[in-house]
RNA sequence: GCGCCGGUAGCUCAGUUGGAUAGAGCAUCAGCCUUCUAAGCUGAGGGUCAUUGGUUCGAGUCCAAUCCGGCGUACCA
């Protein structure tokens, strides 16, 4: 908003002084308030362009600025030539102005006229339960689909998965070994590499209860039984999970409708044609050194089976020809050797890699007490993502899975997400939103008559302008979290408002205060909480009224 | 060996296309409730930004090398 208004004018200026640059003409936020709303450090690398000393071109292109009294109160040098950008209480009022004329609606932007986006996260294969580390990708995956959707895309949010193959049928023999041992065949043979979680009793039990000794013979009818037994309890455990995450998805697309389709078939058809492809040693490559990667890769076996790029490459090529402008892939760290080379397919199929988002998030570490925590009672593996509901609920697992950077390996501290009290971030921010509830019910109680448009150019303690500030920073902060698909900008921002508040709330009393300066203040208390409110909503974390 | 991610306060982490005195939470210590929710607020201490060199008006940020940790590196998915 700040920029909105200052960067035209500066623009205008630089014009005046004929100066052909490329350098870019950029403002920001000074850390320390006495250095102004906005400085830019344009003069100083002007500098060498222009051979002349910072501050004289500062001088010069400040004397150039036209702009309003009563909105900006000083533009000044300082240090080595930033010119620093002071904007009058007027401005801030006038701003917050506006945002009240967009209520409930503000922060959400049309940027993305409309552009279809396709988010694809969790995407498990349903073989088993999900577990912390899903856990991260489903959360960084719903948020960033909440932001393209406020910056105005169209989000289709995608769960990709294959319930054909080898692993499926691993489960099938697991299950069956498990199923068999339920029978009093203590001695049946466990697969080699079968699933070893405990969930595999508990699904051969239900099978047992349900079919009791009929699916003893050994036979490949049974075999399929089991499978498709397995899956759904899977895909039901799955989805159940991801609801109380409060993901849902639209889509489920089956890696096997690929083949069945014969997009498996068109695709290699059309690599071939574009010559990328290649016979050797009975398989057939993909020329991906023609492309600037180190290896070519075999794209179908000697066997006649696809290794697991060629479909990735197909369903990537399936989703821009579905009509999506923009891809975005949520992966974990173990996923990244494919990542190159399925962009390089893509780019080879004629189609734009760089409209391709691959986030690829780090591992995540569960500890308690300082101490790592890997082994579960119940599935012998790691802490199941329904386990960690059960104890702190959906908002703190949400909340500190996003909280981190992506990139970032990120310690889950159960003890501190546990905690039911002030050490608990998610709290903090939620304790903001209810207090301001609790201000609008005394208020009720006391008969007061809100009023829906007051005067709010009354205000001028610091604390109301600093939460002024903060409040009007929303929409940029969505855009950029947006920009870089990182929900921890929006987690960290609210984080900085809530606390913006609560100075406010302790300097400042709201109901006892001067009538005609309590309705401004109710009014800035209300316009932070829808703002609090929207941006909770963007993380997926609810906004109490009462705590 | 090669590739990707990371190394910033005791711990967990921020640090906006290179900017001004490197920040937050937790932990530690000292304060603030007869008044709208103390799940709050105020203050203090705490740093070789892994190491070394380079680029420039200016480096936690960019480049190179080295060290440490994580994850990959199949005709497995």
């Amino acid at each position: 908003m700040l920029i909105a208004y200052i960067k035209p004018i500066f623009q205008k200026a630089l014009a005046l002084t004929n100066v052909q640059s490329n350098v870019p003409l950029i403002f920001e936020s000074p850390k320390n308030s006495e250095n102004g709303d906005l400085s830019t450090n344009i003069a100083m690398r002007l500098a060498k362009e222009l051979k002349q000393q910072p501050r004289s071109i500062a001088e010069h292109l400040i004397s150039l600025l036209e702009y309003d009294n009563e909105l900006i109160s000083k533009v000044e040098i300082a240090g080595t030539g930033f010119i620093n950008i002071y904007f009058t209480e007027k401005f801030f009022i006038n701003a917050l102005n506006t945002i009240i004329q967009s209520g409930d609606q503000y922060g959400r932007s049309k940027a993305g006229k409309g552009l279809k986006v396709n988010v694809e996260y969790v995407s498990v294969n349903p073989t088993g339960l999900l577990h912390l580390g899903h856990g991260r990708n489903a959360v960084i995956g719903d948020t960033v689909a909440n932001l393209f959707e406020w910056t105005g895309h169209e989000v289709t949010r995608e769960y990709y998965f294959n319930n054909a193959g080898n692993q499926m049928n691993n489960l099938a023999k697991s299950i069956y070994a498990r199923y068999r041992q339920i029978m009093g065949d203590q001695d049946y043979p466990f697969p080699e590499d079968g699933y070893h979680g405990e969930y595999i009793k508990e699904i051969a039990q239900e099978l047992y209860e349900i079919n009791a000794d009929s699916l003893s013979d050994e036979n490949e009818d049974n075999l399929i039984q089991c499978r498709k037994f397995g899956e759904n309890w899977c895909f039901g455990k799955i989805k159940a999970t991801l609801e109380r995450m409060k993901i849902h998805q639209e889509v489920y697309y089956n890696e096997d409708s690929l083949y069945s389709s014969g997009k498996i078939e068109s695709v290699i058809n059309d690599l071939r044609s574009r010559g990328w492809v290649y016979e050797k040693d009975g398989a057939l490559w993909l020329a991906l050194s023609q492309f600037g990667l180190k290896d070519d890769r075999v794209i179908v076996k000697s066997s006649g089976e696809p290794t697991y790029r060629l479909p990735d490459i197909a369903y990537h090529r399936e989703k821009f020809l579905r009509g999506f402008d923009i891809l975005v892939d949520v992966f974990g760290a173990d996923h990244i050797a494919t990542v190159p080379d399925v962009l390089a397919a893509i780019a080879a199929l004629g189609f734009d890699k760089d409209k391709v988002k691959v986030l690829i998030h780090q591992f995540v570490t569960l500890t308690e007490n300082g101490e790592q925590v890997k082994m579960s009672k119940r599935t012998g593996k790691s802490y199941t993502l329904d386990e960690l509901l059960d104890e702190v609920g959906a908002d703190v697992v949400r909340f500190f899975l996003l909280m981190r950077g992506i990139s970032t390996h990120l310690e889950f501290d159960l003890s501190l997400a546990r905690e039911q009290s002030d050490k608990n971030p998610v709290f903090y921010l939620q304790y903001a939103h209810a207090r301001i509830s609790s201000v609008f019910d005394t208020a009720r109680e006391r008969g007061i008559n809100y009023e829906t448009n007051p005067d709010i150019s009354i205000l001028s303690h610091i604390t109301e302008f600093n939460l002024i500030k903060s409040i009007i920073q929303f929409p940029k902060i969505i855009s950029l979290a947006k920009d870089k698909c990182e929900p921890m900008i929006l987690a960290d921002y609210l984080r900085s408002l809530a606390a913006d508040f609560h100075f406010f709330y302790h300097e400042c009393r709201i109901i006892g205060s001067e009538s005609a300066l309590m309705h401004a203040r109710l009014q800035l208390a209300l316009t932070t909480k829808i703002v609090i409110k929207n941006g909770l909503t963007i993380l997926g974390i609810s906004a109490p009224e009462r705590m």
